[in-house]
DNA sequence: CGCCAGGATACCC
DNA sequence: GGGTATCATGGC
């Protein structure tokens, strides 16, 4: 299925780490597991993405994961044109990144334990946890074998022991709790993606293990709250060396996350990082 | 060995 | 309110 869109880059959203589950199979092509399915994506040019689904999957499915009826080139035109000369560049260096529709529960629990790990280390947990927890799959074009994310009624029943085999260190007990809170009602995700920003951030951030970073992230990627504007070690750096932290989130009400990921992005290539 | 990673928490003042 | 030790793990 060939589509044609602007601002739609593969390599850019694959490193923008908002997703742990897509990487890259060859020069100009990714595999991402994602909603129970595998797709491969190959970049034939700037605005040309070929997906291996169907048109009524990407109607149905694709379409919307990818956020495709999302105008991003109205935010970069506006941030390359605007005073900033660090947003510029970095407007200008990501112009493809989108942000992704990814399933609410799997980002809840790889942003628990994404905290105080690097990207490639989250991967490697995640892929642990859905080899362990989730179901095994076999895509019938590519014949790639795959693991799903486990829901939360698999993970609630998980025993910390056998989590802690995985590597997940101290975020073991966090994952259980957070899974036992989603079954039982307590955290309605569904809800929460209706919820204001703030209300939802003030809900996630409830569960043990969830701060402000990880509320926003999980806002962000798994709620499309794009107002949420995550603070990691590298934003912070960005603020401070570039900002004296001075930044104002405020001037880009309602897509601040976007802008972020921009930043994010951006700083990291600075770093010789992703 | 120490330091860092898309941090959060408990405890201190 | 702001600082800090600690948490588990891997990579450098």
């Amino acid at each position: 299925m060939i589509i044609e869109s602007k601002n739609f880059n593969l390599k850019q959203i694959a490193d923008s780490g908002q997703c742990f589950r897509m990487n890259q199979i060859s020069d100009n092509t990714y595999g991402l597991i994602a909603l129970d399915r595998y797709i491969e994506l190959e970049q034939v040019s700037e605005d040309v993405i070929n997906i291996t689904c169907n048109e009524g999957d990407y109607k149905q499915i694709w379409k919307n994961y990818f956020d495709l009826d999302y105008d991003y080139g109205r935010i970069v035109d506006k941030l390359l044109e605007g005073p900033d000369e660090f947003l510029r560049k970095a407007a200008s260096y990501g112009s493809g990144i989108r942000i992704l529709r990814q399933d609410p529960f799997e980002m809840l629990i790889s942003f628990i334990i994404s905290q105080n790990k690097n990207i490639p280390s989250i991967k490697a947990c995640i892929e642990r946890i859905c080899e362990t927890y989730g179901n095994k799959m076999e895509d019938d074009i590519s014949g790639k074998v795959y693991y799903t994310f486990p829901g939360p009624d698999i993970l609630a029943e998980a025993k910390k022991e056998d989590l802690r085999r995985l590597k997940l260190g101290y975020r073991d007990e966090y994952i259980i709790a957070a899974s036992r809170a989603v079954v039982l009602g307590h955290i309605d995700l569904g809800a929460l993606m209706l919820a204001s920003h703030q209300e939802s951030v003030n809900t996630l951030k409830s569960i043990r293990g969830i701060g402000d970073k990880v509320a926003n992230c999980i806002s962000l990627f798994g709620l499309h709250h794009i107002e949420a504007f995550p603070i990691d070690v590298w934003m912070r750096r960005v603020l401070e060396e570039f900002y004296e932290n001075e930044f104002d989130v405020d001037q880009f009400q309602g897509y601040a996350g976007i802008v972020q990921q921009y930043m994010f992005y951006y700083v990291r290539h600075l770093y010789g990082v992703g």
